[in-house]
DNA sequence: ACCTGAACACCGTTCAAGT
DNA sequence: ACCTGAACACCGTTCAAGT
């Protein structure tokens, strides 16, 4: 029987990182990181509380964890993408797992030295490094562009938090839509004006267009030269 | 004498959201949000921590007043800033707050329908719209702006946790540059590159220079027309 | 060496009793 | 009406006892 052992003091389903942060990551994306306590996390793994520390440091480690697994597709594309749409590709790799896990978003929002941010801002700086702008801007350049995803990050996981999963992102849209619609016309004359853009666009979309806005501006400091 | 009163059940110095969310914010800037209790905070203003929920519903909407009371100076700067500069105004004056009260960056960053928000966002693109470009393009571009603005408040915000108020924030910097330095050349050319300009870089320089990247950017759009 | 789960410390929040 | 503080519920973390 494969995986059959005596009953020692083992487990026959031996407790591992692994497992731990796969249940994590599963507890928080059915229920956020509210979900995610360590008694509820003994019970799924049939054991206790404490046993998650012969494994994990802490929460927070195990929120970092969990927070490295869903971001691998994004440190993938970090690593291996190349050329004029690099940053692109990285930035939407990494909107797309926050989008898709929102706690991330918070965690990374959080944590400015989680790992897999080093490798972002790596293939971002290289990127940069190609349009020709002077070395002194380089930083700053790759600076911006990572703070406006981690920017977006954090406001999307945070509206995940106020459009739970199971309900209509689109009431949500309109509800929020027409809040602004209703507006003070003398205080807020643009915000009352998109209200439409509002309802009508697309997030993913819209975070590519900050993307460009960026980039134009870097591009734009090599072209001074 | 002023402010006598008989012993009844109210207290001489009255209760008031304003002297509760005074004393929040003191606690909040000398001990970060981890040293903000419901216990501490009645202990401060000789009450029980029951007394406190008279006055505000919970803890997240204190430290949303919180916010808003050190965001005060930079919804100001929303309303009046007028003229060319007025993104730079408005995103100096929430970069200075959030400087100064780290945990205010991290509450916006988790509350994107905190109040101050719309006035500065309303601010942004009141100017977005005087810069000439399509229509379409001023939600998307207003929206970057305030992005970016929370991503680096919420990126500055977890810095101050990294290095408490107390630890010399020289050191800090040079600690990572140096690890930046040793990083793999292969895999780390850019990182490695950048890192004494890390160690000499100036914040809020820096930030504004993402800020006007982003302008930049903007205004590219309206050349184009 | 790893697991177990009771126990500790701490904290947000409620509420019955006071004035 | 407002205040008081004990009590409740919950949770991160530790640790003595087990195998």
């Amino acid at each position: 029987m494969p995986g059959s052992t005596r009953h020692t003091g083992r487990r026959a389903d031996a407790l591992t990182k692994q497992r731990i942060v796969e249940v994590a990551v599963a507890i928080l994306d059915a229920d956020g990181e509210r979900g995610l306590n360590f008694r509820r996390l003994g019970r799924e793994l049939r054991t206790g509380p404490g046993a998650i520390y012969h494994h994990v440091a802490n929460k927070d480690e195990l929120l970092s964890a969990a927070t490295e697994v869903v971001l691998e597709p994004a440190v993938t594309a970090a690593d291996s993408a190349r050329g004029r749409d690099a940053v692109r590709t990285v930035a939407l790799a990494v909107f797309d797992a926050i989008d898709a896990h929102p706690w991330a978003g918070t965690h990374l929002s959080l944590t400015p030295t989680h790992s897999a941010l080093l490798r972002i801002f790596e293939c971002i700086g290289g990127h940069v490094r190609t349009l020709g702008i002077p070395r002194s801007a380089e930083f700053a350049s790759a600076s911006a562009l990572l703070n406006y995803i981690l920017g977006v990050g954090g406001q999307n996981a945070a509206n995940a938090r106020l459009a739970p999963a199971d309900s209509d992102r689109g009431d949500f849209l309109t509800a929020t839509a027409a809040s602004w619609a209703d507006l003070d016309a003398e205080r807020f004359p643009f915000t009352r004006d998109v209200a439409d853009q509002l309802r009508e666009h697309d997030d993913r979309e819209q975070f590519l267009a900050g993307i460009d806005l960026i980039l134009d501006g870097i591009r734009a400091l090599g072209a001074k030269r």
